[in-house]
DNA sequence: TATTATTTACCGAACGTTCGGTATAAGTCA
DNA sequence: TGACTTATACCGAACGTTCGGTAAATAATA
């Protein structure tokens, strides 16, 4: 078979990057087409469901991302506060310092029914899942896991939201350094 | 002369309704034009600039209703802690509960040097200012009062992603009642 | 040769925008 | 008052462009 011009996983952080900084309407198939340089029609050679299955395959990808490079230091051996700050490396390289955007703000805008919506609901709803596991093995009360976990997050996407804005990356870096105490804290 | 089909403060409330849910580039005129009532050429009657006229002037409406109704309450006589819940109260009308996401987050996407950008910046910068005037003069030190309240905007902004997403109004919910005490604590 | 990646060329539909024109209200003046 | 002008609010139809998407042909590997 012949060579592929760009291999798949550049391919996807090429998209990721589109789909990131403009959105899932304001990434347009040129923009893409210009970005991966790939010809529309070469991307409905990968993508044969288009730009939707391009969105929920950088969406996937990222899930797994997180999944596997963020979320796994957390179920590793050590004091929970070491695997936490372990955690906050993680996230640190996985949104470039705050550079890039998280998909899950930039992809939930639009109808309220579309399939794109339902992916991006599904990935933040583990993320808070698996982060309160977490949280409760370290020995706060489910309740309580639960709603760190959930503060946690917004804290991540609204330090992105004003990174994004202002270009103001040191709310980021603070959240993430208060993280440990923010995260593992008993009463709220 | 001839009476408005919609009155401006009308307008002005169904474009920021159409604007925050489906951002710049997914609010399309036929969405805008079905939504107001108004056919594409009337509403370049009433904004000659077109669709970024309107996003601007939605912008500088919600700017307007940001300052006078949430942020003057952090101005008026009383107890700090009360002036702050007095404003987390205008906050939670101001979006609903958490169902209508923030402006600056719905047109912040985008290319870097876009006009709508730069409103954008502009507002949010304006906000954070504001919030840490108010927190330095009820005692906190000039750079955490600054530091508060670029947290407590992330921590709104976080919120509402979550609320979008998730369709969880909890966090935005809770963060509004810890708003005193994590707004005025004197170390970090 | 069979298969796969990519391309050129093209499609109908929707995009944001503009134009020509109509209906209504208010001001002007014989 | 009544005819005339001006200004405003709006609309239908079209503008050129870009949208997301497809079919047929070419190039390259196995």
């Amino acid at each position: 078979m012949p060579i592929t011009k760009v291999n798949e996983n550049e391919l996807l952080d090429r998209l990721t990057d589109v789909f990131r900084t403009y959105g899932y309407e304001g990434a347009s198939l040129s923009k893409i087409s210009e970005v991966t340089g790939l010809q529309r029609a070469s991307l409905y050679h990968r993508f044969p469901g288009g730009k939707e299955d391009m969105a929920k395959a950088v969406l996937e990808r990222a899930g797994q991302w997180l999944t596997g490079q963020v979320l796994a230091p957390l179920s590793e051996p050590g004091k929970p506060a070491d695997r936490i700050r372990h955690m906050a490396k993680e996230l640190h390289s996985f949104y470039a310092g705050g550079k890039h955007c998280c998909l899950l703000d930039s992809l939930s805008f639009g109808s309220d029914d579309s399939d794109i919506r339902q992916h991006v609901q599904q990935g933040m709803s583990e993320w808070v899942d698996k982060l309160a596991k977490v949280v409760r093995e370290a020995g706060v009360s489910s309740k309580n896991a639960r709603q760190h976990a959930q503060d946690a997050i917004s804290h991540i996407q609204g330090t992105l939201v004003v990174a994004r804005v202002m270009k103001d990356y040191g709310p980021f870096e603070r959240m993430l350094s208060e993280l440990p105490t923010t995260l593992l804290r008993k009463k709220s």
